[in-house]
DNA sequence: TTGATTTTGACTTTTCTTGACTTTGGCTAT
DNA sequence: ATAGCCAAAGTCAAGAAAAGTCAAAATCAA
């Protein structure tokens, strides 16, 4: 299991927890789980990013303190997905689309059965027999679409 | 034999053996088996593919993956479900899928809602992004991989 | 023979790991 | 106050560890 996966399952951990607000040392979570101390930095910026409902604070200098918050969709079901509509633009890269759409489920804005059916409609090998510079485009225009009938 | 037949063998006994699901690590199985990495890819795209119902996702990196699903299909719905796939072939235009959409709805295999989704990412519209000539290529292979979910 | 399938390998892209170096905050002794 | 030290956390780039792509060469089948 790669050392990543681990640091975000522990964090995760304490998420679940302590209702949704972990606070960590770096250097001690680093030094118990065996990785460097950049190890973290390296999860928390590809794993617990705003785009993933997460944000993320901290304090340098003795007594320093990471502390990583999860946060919720509070407006309604047609507002949020017009408004990721929006942010999607003309061109969406596959991971970025499979954050979008973990954390529709995560807010319980669409079912786990509609996420793998957009899922698979969108992912990199949907896509296979098309020149690679199209397929960021039509990702977002399919997804889009999708989307739209969700509202 | 040839080489790629036994490639194919041993990915299909792990499935066998692991209920359907086959995680391996490219560069460590052509190894064992004696080949060149990109042979792996050669196989699943030419013996893995949708029409056979599997699935395969993949991740690079440290710790990467290919994940090899086979999809079964048992019930009378995922033989419906194949039949159908197979008659796809590898293009489609937008009529023949709207035909395709409905008849499953009336035969209740999939629900409208679904049939809603499956039909806003495959339209017309959907795919303005990309030159003509690709859009009934990807048509087929996006609503085939939305119904290989479906099974 | 010739067209399709298979094999191979050089090159690309993505993701993860590591470590050296930097910045910040708090505390203590002057 | 403030200079200096210690204890954090942050940054960044090099390199390692995967998988993907593509086209040339080899082989096979009709």
């Amino acid at each position: 299991m790669r050392m990543s996966d681990l640091v975000a399952e522990y964090i995760k951990n304490i998420l679940e927890e302590s209702n949704g607000i972990a606070e960590i040392q770096r250097n001690e979570l680093a030094n118990s789980l065996g990785c460097v101390p950049s190890q973290i930095n390296y999860v928390l910026s590809s794993r617990f990013t705003q785009e993933n409902g997460y944000v993320v604070e901290s304090r340098r200098g003795g007594g320093g303190y990471i502390r990583i918050t999860k946060v919720h969709f509070s407006t309604d079901k047609g507002s949020i997905i017009m408004h990721i509509i929006r942010t999607i633009g003309n061109s969406l890269d596959a991971t970025s689309a499979g954050i979008i759409l973990e954390n529709l489920v995560s807010n319980r804005i669409i079912t786990d059965e509609i996420m793998r059916i957009m899922a698979s409609a969108i992912s990199e090998r949907a896509f296979a027999d098309i020149p690679k510079e199209y397929r960021n485009l039509v990702r977002a225009t399919v997804l889009k679409n999708m989307l739209l009938t969700q509202i």
